[in-house]
DNA sequence: CGGTAAGCCTACTGGCGAGTAGGTAAGGGG
DNA sequence: CCCCTTACCTACTCGCCAGTAGGCTTACCG
């Protein structure tokens, strides 16, 4: 977690522009994240940052465009620490695990962006649920796209684009869910809950219950 | 979806207590569900209700206390939906096949139960969240027993309550992120898109790209 | 060592919305 | 037919919060 220092006792220490506007959006994403859009107040902001409102208003606009940045920015981040983490030319068992891996590897290292993205956008009607819907809808699509690959690579006739889609926003949706548990109980590392994950999705309960399990490849990447 | 009356011009018609009450929760849910906890305000409830504002607070309390009474009822109503559903003493692939279905079937017949569930309670940080996270605890428990039973029932040492129960998570939060896709994109009946989640969870991706599905028991014959 | 611009502040306004005070109709039992 | 309880209303108060006006201070550049 965050462990921001509220001491602001008189005047702020006099800093550049982009400094300031980090430390801006860091305070944003932390409370909005504890409260929601709606409950956040700009003056609860401004003092998490350590400087006035004003400020806020100077640097990030309104309150509805700091959320939206925030949203984008959080966004991105994710997106990118999952694209880092696939290894992408690996057979789509092994793409799917690693970007569960790195999903949920992002999850538990940062939480308040999780929260921000996951339950206070979706749930504004607002134009930021468009910026969230945005980043989820090409998420979704990654993963159909996975899914469509998987089929050729198998050589079994491609399922419709539609069948792709909803299986692939019923995965993205257990992710996101078993996050949420997670977070509750947080007593196991990442890894073990991704690897629960991929066994759900690719072996399903029929196999699981079976005793069939799905294995990561013996390592070949020192990377892991 | 509902179609509530506006036409709220001078004295509203004299009612028992009872009916009204229900009048106000159904415009409470309406309200709640297209904007969030609070961005709707009390006068537009009264409005949609066809009735003045302190009415609400004579019959329903704060607005607080209003929310928390729309969750507990629509979720009950959820709830015994499905319990009506499921075929109890079936098989548990076919258990977990009818819950799927009756699922769907609420969630298609009751938009904004569904909208005020799931996004609205679960991003207020109030006592609502107690009262949403206890229904969904609820769901997830069923679910997570019916995955040990399957184990049992197949002769397979039964895993971790932990492990069921994070299973148990993933799955409910698939079929939750399933029917919102399937609200954006509502071409096709309830009983396809459960049948896809069916074939997720139970046959996993693995067998899903090798051709092999899952089907319903009346058709389960010819394939067996 | 001044001038100026970038960084920062205190102290307000204005509106929205939760909740209430206090009063008016309407049905029903005596 | 009259009264009283129950249903219902208009018209407020009051606090919170987004957003702003207008002024102070400090670093850097010439």
């Amino acid at each position: 977690m965050h462990a921001e220092q509220p001491v602001r006792t008189g005047r702020a220490k006099r800093l550049p522009r982009a400094v300031r506007e980090r430390q801006i959006m860091d305070a944003a994403v932390d409370v909005f994240s504890r409260l929601g859009f709606h409950a956040a107040s700009m003056d609860e902001i401004s003092e998490v940052a350590g400087i006035s409102k004003p400020m806020l208003y100077a640097y990030l606009g309104s309150k509805e465009e700091l959320f939206a940045t925030c949203i984008r920015r959080e966004a991105t981040r994710m997106m990118e620490a999952i694209a880092n983490g696939v290894e992408a030319e690996a057979p789509p068992d092994v793409q799917l695990w690693s970007g569960l891996r790195a999903f949920f590897g992002f999850v538990a290292e940062n939480r308040a962006s999780w929260q921000v993205l996951h339950r206070q956008a979706s749930s504004q009607g607002g134009p930021f649920a468009e910026e969230l819907a945005d980043m989820r809808g090409r998420a979704i699509s990654l993963v159909a796209a996975l899914l469509v690959h998987s089929a050729d690579f198998a050589n079994v006739p491609r399922a419709g684009d539609k069948e792709a889609e909803s299986l692939a926003a019923a995965l993205v949706g257990a992710g996101e869910s078993l996050a949420d548990w997670w977070l509750d109980n947080p007593d196991e590392p990442a890894g073990v809950v991704a690897a629960r994950l991929m066994n759900l999705v690719w072996m399903g309960f029929g196999d699981l219950v079976a005793g069939d399990v799905w294995h990561p490849p013996s390592r070949r990447t020192s990377a892991g």
